[in-house]
DNA sequence: GTCTATAGAGAGATAGAC
DNA sequence: GTCTATCTCTCTATAGAC
């Protein structure tokens, strides 16, 4: 059962981390939650440091995959925009979580060099995806009043991560909902 | 000198928790900087709650002050908005500060309910002020492109906010001025 | 207002048995 | 893989002297 173990506690903090920051749990509340002693979570990880680059490594994957999903399941370059507005809103969760992002560029100082360049990582790697669905818009007309798509592209990300941090704080997605508006209404 | 200490306190307090978080910092650190022991910063703010309400309400009257000072600067929408982002863009401090919002948004679960009451507070008055600049944009046509100003508000501050959090994690202004380039490209 | 001294809790981490 | 037991460190906070 390692495996599982360990999945358990790679979601567990993960959710945890998302929601009260990486500095907002102790190994003994991952022990607790799971159901085992905090030496054991040492056995899986032997610190908190390898524990976050765990994290960042898996959500990086799973961000990929969900990008590459999205381009899959639609063709222009508004359908994309909005399934990428969704993916952010969906990862709210009731205004309960950020992304991990979000999440570890707020807890900066707990965390190594290696994991702070992965999330910069992460964020070159949606960048790059805004910035070519934009051009893509250019050229088949499904967003409306499209500046340079690499001006666009940062502008974006920064109201998706600040409407994340927005609706966090107030513990409401309706917030998420007021600041994406704008963006929405440009997408055919 | 009690009001001299007291006011070094909440300036270092301030400083540190807009570049680590309010996590970041203990009353050992507050109390090595200024030259005191630890039970002379509990004089002064007897528990860390109360040094958070202080570092609140102080950030709120300076803010309302700076939004004021713009207003009284700039008459024109796309001249106020511009001195916003630029009020945003030198509260970075070369990518090492956020604004107190942002710090105190990532840190949720170590402050009061009253302090984050007073976060939503600020961002309601800095929301408004944007919505009420983006409505004289549209009278005085010093801004292009605007769209519905209670839709253009939150996804303005939201982008400030954001383009502040990503400009920290790399701890490079450029960051923050690629996030912002596009509004300031509508402003006249 | 600032000090010494200390309480009390919780953190990350390790050794070694099973 | 998980356990008990324990270490060391740091944190917030308080009592009481000066």
């Amino acid at each position: 059962m390692t495996r599982d173990t360990r999945s358990a506690l790679l979601d567990l903090a993960e959710r945890i981390a998302r929601s009260r920051g990486f500095d907002g749990f102790s190994y003994a509340d991952l022990a607790e939650a799971i159901g085992i002693r905090t030496a054991s979570v040492h056995y899986h990880f032997p610190t908190k440091a390898k524990l976050s680059e765990a994290l960042i490594e898996r959500y990086q994957t799973s961000l990929q995959n969900g990008l590459a999903e999205i381009e899959a399941a639609h063709a222009s370059a508004g359908e994309r925009l909005k399934a990428l507005i969704a993916l952010y809103r969906g990862a709210l969760h009731d205004g309960q979580t950020v992304c991990l992002c979000v999440a570890f560029s707020t807890c900066r100082e707990s965390l190594s060099d290696t994991v702070i360049a992965r999330v910069g990582a992460v964020r070159a790697m949606v960048l790059q995806w805004i910035a070519e669905t934009f051009e893509l818009g250019h050229r088949d007309g499904s967003v409306s009043a499209i500046g340079d798509p690499s001006d666009e592209a940062p502008a974006t990300l920064a109201m998706l991560e600040g409407a994340h941090l927005a609706a966090r704080t107030e513990e409401d997605p309706a917030v998420f909902d007021a600041a994406t508006r704008l963006l929405l209404a440009r997408c055919q």
